[in-house]
Formats: C-alpha cells, structure tokens, sequence
DNA sequence: TTAAAATGTTAGATTAATATAACATTTTCA
DNA sequence: TGAAAATGTTATATTAATCTAACATTTTAA
C-alpha cells in the first residue's frame, strides 16, 4: 500500500530491526527505552506501522517484522552503516557524532547519492589500507 | 532566547535568506512558492520566527531578517553548499539529486562533522584538480 | 499462589506544520 | 481613479508525534 513512511517510522522499523537481531526479541519496552520515548507513543507508531504491514504486534506480545518491514529496517540500517564508515574512516569523526549524524541523515539520503558514496569509499578504502594509518 | 529551530523554521530562514540576496526583497508569496505552501502556512512560520526575534515583519510588508537570523541563514547556506559541493564534485552525483540531498541533509549535520568535510574537500580538491578529470 | 512489580494499552491533551476558506489590503491598468 | 487582480491575513481544521494519567495484563518472587 502506502510506501514513504515518517522518519519516525523508519526510527522505530530500524530500532525493532536492530533489537532482534541483538535480542530475538523486541518489546514495547525496549523500544521506548532505545528511542527515548514514552511506552504509550511506541504502541500508536505500532499500530500505524501494523496498518501497513511492516510488523506484526499481537497485544501484549513481542514485535515482529514481516518481509517487508524487514527489507525496509535493513535498508535504512545500511544507509546509516555506510554513513557512520564514512565519517568515522574517511572523514575521522568521532564515533559518538558520526553516529548522531548518520541517524538522522540516513532518512534524507538518496539512493543514488548512497549508492556514490559507497563507490567512493571503496576507491578511497584501498588507499587509506595501504597507508597503514595509525 | 529559544536557539534550537525546527527544520521548517530553518527552510523559512534559509529561503527569505537567498530571496533577499537574488531580489533584495522577500514577500510572502515569493516564500510560499518558494517552499512549496500556502501563504497562511507562510504567515504562521513567520509570526514564530518574528518572536523569537530572527525576523522583522509589518502587516503587508516585506519580511527582513534581523542579524542574528541573518546569521543562522547563512550557516544552514553554507551547509548547503558544502554538501552541494561534496555531492557534485567529489561524488559525482547529479546537481538537482545534489541540491535535494543537500537541502534535507543541512539541517541534520553537526557542526563537527560538517568542518571535517570541508576539510577533505579541501584536500580531495587539490588532488581532483591536478588530474585534470575531464 | 498470590501480591507487588514490571510491562503494555488506551484516552485525552499538546505542539508543530500544514491546509482551506473567508476576509483585508495593496497594486495595477483601462 | 476606481474596479479587478494580486497579495496578505486570520480563523478553523487536520495530521503526525509526542506526552501524562489511568487502567489492564503479565511476570516475578516471597
């Protein structure tokens, strides 16, 4: 159905992506924990991403992805992995910005300018190797 | 008073910015075509920026920023530009992908990082310019 | 095995950003 | 110069994202 989704959505699809694949399992709370905010503001971003069909939430019950919402979720953890190598390798931003950065401009980034950047991160990559920097 | 900006707020800015340098005036209408919105959604960001005293507004007249909001729509410029740049000339990508991104992406980058992109730019450029690419 | 603690849900309020529609003012030009 | 067109403003509504507070369910452990 509808594809674009918020960029709080895509927060929540990523953060229910990276808890199961850190605890097999995602709940509310967790998810609240992770993104800062209020149990009762997870369970209505819930229920908008149940509607489309990106996860599945039984009441009272662990999150689900289904296909879709997972393709999604690791899309957008991608973005934000190549975002973070960049700054952090090519760039030399501290983690902890790096991170910052990439968490919100991986909801802004174009496929197209990703897809330049990570051909250009391999080009440089194998330069910065050689060097043995450090 | 009141620093942080929402990114609308800071897109009202950054436009009023750029029409006054391309007309030497802004008008409402020229914002609302500008942004994209209607007048009415003009005239309420305007009332919110007048408050927090980053813009001079009379009842029909043209919008003028004060210094200070001067100062914060030339810094998201520069933002803009950077990454326009970054986007263009290093990664290759296309000018109206670019400015898109850029667009979006201005009003997420941390200071930090943006001074360390300037930085390689700077060092990338020297480099891209002696290869004579094109 | 049940009472307390932890977790989850729902109802109702708030804030920001937008829109439409009605109305006000200013500008243009016949 | 005054009527029509253009532009600006205000009132009211909607949507998204959050909150607090009240309530429901599940889990834990004495």
């Amino acid at each position: 159905m509808n594809k674009k989704l918020t960029e709080s959505l895509e927060n929540y699809l990523e953060t229910i992506g990276m808890l199961i694949r850190k605890n097999k399992i995602a709940r509310v709370k967790d998810i609240s924990k992770e993104l800062d905010v209020k149990n009762s503001s997870v369970n209505i971003a819930l229920n908008v991403l149940a509607d489309k069909g990106l996860i599945i939430h039984e009441k009272y019950g662990y999150v689900e992805l289904t296909p879709e919402g997972k393709q999604i979720a690791d899309d957008i953890q991608h973005k934000e992995d190549v975002l973070v190598q960049f700054f952090t390798e090519i760039l030399d931003v501290d983690k902890d910005i790096a991170l910052k950065d990439a968490c919100r401009m991986e909801h802004t980034i174009s496929d197209e300018t990703l897809a330049k950047l990570i051909f250009f991160i391999g080009k440089i990559g194998k330069k910065n190797t050689k060097k043995t920097n450090k």
